[in-house]
RNA sequence: GCCGGAGUAGCUCAGGGGUAGAGCAAUUCCCUCGUAAGGAAUAGGCCAGGGGUUCGAAUCCCCUCUCCGGCUCCA
């Protein structure tokens, strides 16, 4: 039967049957045909070589697609698979995928791979590469596999988990072959391994079979493969590029913050620059909160564990929670490594009537999580660090209002600090298998979520399943510099601890409602924030948040009197401004303000005293070289200088 | 917590069984300068910590701590 398949520009062409992937590039053109790695037909990516069995809409796929970087660099993952069982007889492999920006593949070796190992790989994989190996699909029965694999129990335990009978394309299980080396595979694959144009082994590291901790540590290599050796080495330079953005780099030299070792591992202390920094966020986030309609409370860090104990955080967080003091008459205390139950107990500290509904209340609430020690990581992962917390309690009838509010509130707050949708992704996570509360309020709270996300017009992702034990939420992650997504702000139901502190509110009709309860950071934490935001600004941060705004420069020692007298007229206009008195060189100390990123740079000399003028110079500009008056400057940085309203 | 890598001056790094090195930063002095490093001198180290091996350890071995890259977990 003739397969017609639809081309992108919309003409319609019927293939003779058992047509491939290849004989249709070949009819649009020589070029594209050299160029294919995989065809597309609908949204099913299909080998070169493989017969195209159903019509529908047809793409060519090259290297320039990002399907295309995924087929070459899934064959750059079987290519490794067949260089490490090559210099390493004996070891064994479990599985190798894809990933953003390369690939890995987990293998059972007699010890772990040193970085010559990675060498020997790298320099493998280009002679595979250079014989130019065809991959060859082979289609198999389960029975066949199970056979085929047999002994191998990384692939058995796979292809048990195959349902039997379970068929794709009208096969159970497909495997790929290149020379020596078979693995199971759905594909597809490139033609050939020759067709790999630029390929690196990165690293290695050990990872759980099957992601699961309990379970066989197996030894990773990761990789990366792109389409051209100018982009492998365009990527090589964006990593350097994003380790020059590193918040723990940038952090300490720009004399923001420090991880002492003498107070241990996840534990900052903020220097003057990094403190100030960190108060005009405070500052926003108090302001934002009043005009959102949040009012302010505060909680003690240290509280009864009994506390805990109703909470349920001592059944399920206990192993991030610091041990228990034992004070006054056997009393236990911890540690908080969250603010709800404290605003819970303001919540319940008298009777509420539904006319007190909805109360916002919040709190720059620090906290303390024991953290394992593997996964501190600067400000993004710390044992100690501030949430700008809060809690609403709202009725059923003010959910859907509620909730648009925070999610509004939160989305208003990440604009604010220059986060737009390049690097914001918000995720809506449903009801996990093991769960409290009533389906009605799960059914309900994840309806209004979606709502809140439609309305507000956020793409969102949708991961089923994610939620916590105790209600649906709404995250906002952020990338880091090299592309790690961190959690940041959230809107999160929360149906337990309603229940277990028994919350109520006093409703028309002199009944008791239980009410709904919303967690929500717009930050998430200010530390994790703070880090993110060293890393998106690279250190140069926009006016309103600069620690040190203006730095003026005299030229000379007998300019100083007229610098200081600048300065004080800045900080009278309200400007954070320094005078660099040192007795450098002008190019001296315009390259020290620089280097430390002060977002403006006055310099003056003789010919600026008489005139009242000063030389303005703004970080990432060309000097200018026009004297400018010193009035129409101070208005000018005045303007730069105002938060976002 | 697990797998690997690494810790030498405030920072970036050299050295490597036989008296601890450089550049930048710091301090002092000279220079008085118009937009990314002016010059000189001085000071600075329990070579992460603890145990071993050795006539002798920063160097070799073991343990611990901390950091880095991953895994697991997470704001």
């Amino acid at each position: 039967m003739p397969v017609e398949l639809r081309y992108p520009d919309g003409t319609v062409v019927s293939h003779p049957d058992g047509v491939t992937g290849i004989d249709v590039a070949r009819s649009i053109g020589p070029r594209l045909a050299e160029a294919a790695v995989a065809v597309k037909v609908g949204e099913k990516l299909l080998d070169l070589s493989r017969p195209i069995a159903q019509g529908g809409d047809f793409a060519v796929v090259t290297l320039a697609d990002p399907e295309g970087l995924h087929v070459l660099r899934h064959s750059s993952a079987h290519v490794m698979a067949q260089a490490v069982l090559g210099e390493f007889p004996g070891s064994t492999f479990a599985i190798g995928p894809p990933i953003e920006d390369g690939f890995y593949y987990d293998f059972r070796v007699d010890h772990p791979f040193t970085p010559e190992d990675l060498e020997r790989v790298e320099q493998r994989m280009k002679s595979i590469i250079s014989e130019d190996q065809p991959f060859e699909r082979v289609a198999l029965t389960r029975q066949q596999a199970l056979e085929l694999f047999a002994g191998h129990q990384f692939k058995v335990e796979i292809i048990e988990g195959v349902e039997p009978g379970e068929v794709v394309d009208g096969e159970e299980v497909t495997a790929y072959r290149n020379l020596g080396f078979i693995d199971l595979c759905r594909g597809p694959h490139l033609p050939s391994t020759g067709r790999i144009p630029a390929v690196k082994v990165t690293r290695s590291s050990g990872a759980y079979w099957r992601g699961d901790e309990t379970r066989e540590q197996l030894q990773r290599i990761y990789g990366t493969a792109w389409a051209t050796p100018g982009d492998l080495d365009a990527y090589l330079h964006r990593l350097e590029e994003a380790e020059r953005r590193d918040h723990r780099r940038l952090g300490p030299e720009l004399d923001l913050f420090s991880f002492p070792q003498a107070l241990g591992p996840g534990l900052v202390v903020w220097h003057p620059k990094g403190g100030l920094l960190r108060k005009v966020i405070e500052d926003h986030s108090r302001s934002l909160h009043e005009r959102f309609g949040f009012e302010f409370v505060h909680t003690p860090h240290l509280m009864k564990a009994d506390l805990w104990r109703t909470s349920g955080h001592l059944g399920y967080y206990a192993e991030n929670m610091y041990p228990v003091m034992v004070l006054d008459n056997d009393q236990e205390y911890q540690v908080k490594p969250m603010n709800c139950p404290g605003h819970v107990l303001v919540y319940q500290a008298r009777s509420r009537s539904y006319r007190d509904l909805p109360m916002r209340l919040s709190e720059l609430g620090t906290v303390y999580r024991y953290e394992k020690s593997g996964v501190v990581h600067g400000l993004l992962r710390a044992r100690g660090f501030t949430q700008d917390d809060s809690h609403t309690f709202c009725t059923e009838d003010q959910l859907g209002a509620e909730i648009r509010h925070h999610l509004e509130f939160t989305l208003a707050w990440h604009r604010d600090f220059g986060f737009d949708e390049t690097v914001v992704e918000a995720e809506l996570s449903t009801r996990p298998d093991k769960s409290v509360g009533e389906q009605s309020q799960w059914e309900i709270s994840e309806k209004r979520l979606a709502e809140a996300l439609g309305d507000l017009g956020v793409t969102y992702r949708l991961a089923p399943g994610e939620g916590a034990f105790y209600g649906p939420k709404i995250d906002i992650h952020i990338k880091d510099a090299i592309g790690r997504r961190w959690q940041m702000g959230t809107v999160q139901l929360d149906f337990n601890l309603p229940d277990l502190f028994d919350l109520e509110y006093a409703a028309p009709g002199n009944v008791m409602g239980r009410p709904y309860m919303i967690h929500c950071a717009k930050a998430g934490s200010l530390e994790r924030f703070i880090g993110v935001l060293i890393e998106h600004y690279a250190g140069a941060f926009p006016m309103w948040l600069a620690p040190v705004q203006v730095t003026v420069i005299p030229v000379a020692d007998r300019h100083h009197e007229y610098a200081l007298a600048v300065e004080e007229g800045l900080a009278g206009a309200g400007l954070r401004a320094e005078t660099d008195t040192s007795l450098e060189t002008v190019g001296d100390k315009i390259r020290r303000a620089l280097t430390q990123k002060h977002p403006a740079v006055l310099v003056v000399g003789d010919a600026d005293i008489e005139s009242k003028t000063v030389g303005l110079r703004l970080y990432g500009e060309e000097r200018d070289t026009r004297a400018v008056p010193l009035s129409e400057a101070t208005a000018r940085l005045v303007a730069m200088a105002r938060p976002p309203s």
